[in-house]
DNA sequence: TCTCAATGGATTGTCGACAATCTTGTTATT
DNA sequence: AATAACAAGATTGTCGACAATCCATTGAGA
């Protein structure tokens, strides 16, 4: 199955209130348990997580950091909720963003990790033949992919940037617009073909086909946001 | 003389102490006058500031998103010391964002905008020649131009990104580096040939002219990291 | 003299209470 | 009936005090 990602705690173990209280919320909020718009309840959530209200608004602050919450002055905070729109200029920032965290993986991925990433994508593989229909762990898989290239890119602030922030919402809008690709299976292969041209250092064609893979996803969405203009299909 | 970027208060007025320290700390940190690598202490701030530690705890976590400082839990906080490396990795990362701004500008910015925009850079003129040497309002105003282009792309998320971190971190450095350009008429010069573009309508262009402008202080930075290898100059 | 442990001081983390502001439901007026 | 002003309740913002953790200095032992 999928390796799960966590990217919550930040390092080691976590040991304030706060940081663990705001990685707990993350993962409510990216899973849905805390829907999109909803109102964020001091008095509620510190009674829910068994804690005072002092760390419970720093948890929140740093959430609001991560664009995972919305926050206006006295009145309170709640769970963003992106529009249609939003999501596709995200898609364009990954691709931008990922197209050169590609380029770069190219020039500065170790032989280890090329192959243990391929490893990951043969599990896929096989997790795609096994539960077929259920596409909830490519969702989640097809992250992993991207989340290792960006981390053999080598370059620590990008990654901050992807996985500290852009990630979140990613993750959280699949489970809402369940935007994932209707075809996993396709999807798998264009990782395959990114791969392969990493492994071949070729820097160029990887940004290209990483450009290409994110792009259609993008369109993907566009799609399903505007339905009309079918014949400008590509 | 440039108009100051004023990203601290995020929308009219800041109501609560937290968001308010937090924009001055941001001066702060930003300006130099509390330099990279410094703790913060909460109750020396406190008292500074004339608040308590509550929202001053508030105001450090909401700096910890922008990458303004770093945090070890029961140790304290401190002012992020980027080496070299680091900036580089950062201008590398605007090379791709704000080249996909300049092809968004080019596509969507208004002729109201580019009017205001070119006046900006005339004005940027006059004062290099008023005040020639120092360099100063020249480092701001580069930043004023950047700030307007990706203001212009309409992508919401791109202009929170980059606008609301990045930059912080950008201007962070111009003081303390002082990376500014050496060669503020030739950085003007290059602001109006994008500026060109854009008008054009010309997208294609307009990301290739800014990804070597950004390219080119890049390599200064590098430059100045590796004095090496000067046969390898373009 | 050097290393290591202990202790005192300071700093960070957490809590409960109070003040300021907003929201909602009610009442009165047009 | 609809709108506006008002008031009660709840929520957010702020504070000071206490607890937990870390850091530095001191002293003891090898």
């Amino acid at each position: 199955m999928a390796e799960i990602i966590e990217l919550t705690d930040s390092s080691s173990e976590v040991r304030t209130l706060a940081d663990r209280v705001s990685g707990q919320l993350i993962t409510a909020i990216v899973r849905g348990d805390i829907p999109p718009g909803q109102k964020i309840s001091e008095p509620e959530l510190a009674r829910t997580y068994g804690i005072s209200r002092g760390p419970l608004r720093e948890a929140i602050r740093q959430l609001e950091g991560l664009r995972l919450v919305v926050r206006i002055p006295h009145v309170g905070a709640r769970v963003v909720s992106l529009t249609p729109e939003e999501l596709v200029e995200i898609y364009r920032i990954r691709e931008a963003l990922e197209g050169m965290a590609c380029r770069l993986a190219a020039e500065n991925m170790s032989t280890d990790e090329i192959n243990s990433l391929r490893e990951l994508l043969y599990q896929h593989e096989r997790n795609i033949q096994e539960i077929d229909g259920r596409a909830y762990f490519q969702k989640e898989g097809d992250l992993d992919f991207h989340y290792r290239i960006v981390q053999s890119s080598k370059n620590t602030k990008l990654f901050e940037l992807l996985g500290g922030e852009l990630y979140h919402l990613v993750r959280m809008y699949r489970y809402q617009f369940s935007v994932s690709k209707s075809r996993p299976q396709r999807a798998l292969k264009e990782h395959h073909r990114i791969l392969d041209a990493i492994e071949e250092r070729d820097g160029e064609l990887a940004e290209l086909l990483m450009r290409r893979h994110i792009g259609r996803a993008r369109r993907n969405i566009e799609e399903r946001l505007n339905p009309t203009n079918k014949e400008e299909r590509e």
